[in-house]
DNA sequence: GATGAATGAGGCTTCATTCAT
DNA sequence: GATGAATGAAGCCTCATTCAT
């Protein structure tokens, strides 16, 4: 069938659109990324850009989506390869670290993006706080670390991981700040809530 | 003196529009916001706003200097009125609440922004870290909190806090969320550094 | 191909654009056309000039640098066909009457120009000066014409020449000056570098 | 009486303003300067510019007409102190290079400046040619000169002398072109138009 | 469907001119 | 009269979006 060949066809344009989006999303920001640097990303025309997606804000909005997705994916994953609070820390430093670039970026620029992207943060966070939560619940019930709010304990490993993400030109200049400072934080964080000193 | 009375009318609208712009600036983003949204936030017209700035550039720099300079005599301050971490923290917010809406875009936009910007948010974070540090330090030989870096324990206060700001939505859509949170901010934080469980 | 008729119609847009602009840096000079007049005289929107050329100063500088090499071209035709000073006089004037308007405009302005137009200007003026001298130094040599430095027999034509295009008003104001104005420049000068009385 | 005090004083800042005028119009040109530029170099306020010349092309006009008065008084004195053509030469570049830079910039802007400008400029070169004129008929009878038309004459003079000004960037980048040209234009000129060889 | 030239709204900046002091 | 801050019209340039090919 034609048709599918060149839906096929469309739908490589598309995910190289989305693939190259995210990709300068990272590097250069997303609402300061220019459509057009976009299509020279992907090695497609301007315009093609506008078939596959109306407007700028659907295409960051689609990238977003993917992303949010395939966050959603890792989180899920992360359910069952881990036991300890240790280990829910690590899968989700890991998850982060695949998308560092645009994940920072979506953490600097949400407020000023579609309700989409606040949206799809939310969501990414709710189910990563869920594993969170629940593996902190069992080592507090365990006693082995501080008594304390669950949303608090998020809210702090969060906060320290994007301040880190968000500062990488003081803590990690040249590459990946998960890879050079994660499991610092980890360290860190579970000495901090633990409850022996 | 009418040299001394053109210099402070000048003086005055200089003034208003840098009031102007760090209200703006705290509602739409710093480099959201246009020049005409500042010349009409100060009631002024579009030209004068370029009498007192030359460009766009030298009026957000004026403006985080302004800002810089205002933390650091509260950041002073904060040295003398305060004994425990916790008074230093509390200080801390109190100095941010006062420039809060401004004090927040800096932190999402700072790494979009002229050097200057960069370079305001370190030096006030440097003077803060200094005071923090010398209570942390102090409570931390008596025992009182735990043993750990002071770099990290900074961090982790600073990441909480911004975290909770660049929030805002989740937290406290309708008032300061240093006014909503503070409190709880600095008892979860005092808690979870504490020697004791 | 779809490749050359889309090409086709930008080359045939640049065209529009420079002979646009040539004709209105004509009329109202170089440096006083705005990008908007040229957009209109070219019968495309004020956007479509950026396509084509980044800045105003590309625009000038494409504008004369085209002027430049049809200027060439004429000069290089002018030596085949001319044998006697009067001829390469002659030819001089054919080939500035076809730009007179421009020429004249560049004349005027060069001085305010980007550097490419005093360049060009140089240029053009080397070229035909060759031309003059070559075929003065033969009438020189054969004692038609008195002795004289080349140069200033050179600049005395030029300076002419210029002088009555710059002040068309005076010397004919409602056509070409050259027309007007050409055959009678060239007997005078003839006759005074002539040796005869 | 107050009043005259106030007048003189009044009449002392409008001549440092029409000086001042003048040298910042040899050097910026006369459209390109701006009119706090002219305060500036006045060394009086901006504003002040404005209370004695209700545009900007009152100023130019002003300057022109002055400089108008100026060429004319020294064209008269011409008279008296020549006798030859050449002397009449002389005394008309000496004439011109007490304003050469001024000058220059008259010659090249004249077509974009108040009609004053041009009437200025006409009336400075008749009553100039006048004169030249009165010498090389004089000397033309004498046949001395060759018999040529006279307004010719003049034009060859004029355009020789204005190409050299305006090309100050080729002739004399460092000083004065009727310094370092000027007798040579002369002897150039009266050797091309000698009846003699 | 892909292309990329054309469009035009919107933003920054300059500078002659005005006017309150 | 002198001052200089304020004004706003006008010009350049960017970039998301449209549309003919």
């Amino acid at each position: 069938m034609k048709r599918s060949i060149r839906q096929i066809q469309k739908d490589e344009t598309r995910e190289k659109l989305l693939s190259a989006a995210h990709i300068v999303f990272g590097q250069k920001g997303i609402m300061a990324a220019r459509m057009s640097d976009i299509a020279e990303a992907a090695g497609v025309s301007h315009g093609t850009v506008f078939v596959h997606f109306k407007t700028q804000e659907t295409l960051v909005a689609a990238v977003i989506d993917d992303f949010g997705i395939r966050m959603g994916q890792r989180t899920h994953d992360m359910a069952r390869n881990s036991g300890s609070l240790r280990d829910v820390l690590k899968a989700h430093l890991e998850g982060i670290r695949e998308d560092e670039a645009f994940y920072t970026q979506l953490v600097i620029e949400t407020r000023s993006l579609p309700p989409i992207a606040r949206e799809t943060m939310i969501s990414i966070q709710s189910a990563v706080s869920f594993h969170i939560n629940q593996a902190a619940q069992r080592e507090m019930d365990a006693g082995v670390i501080k008594p304390m709010s669950m949303a608090l304990l998020f809210n702090t490993w969060i906060g320290l991981v994007h301040y880190y993400l968000t500062n990488r030109d003081l803590f990690s200049p040249e590459k990946s700040v998960i890879e050079t400072c994660g499991s610092m934080l980890i360290d860190h964080f579970m000495h901090m809530i633990s409850s022996a000193n």
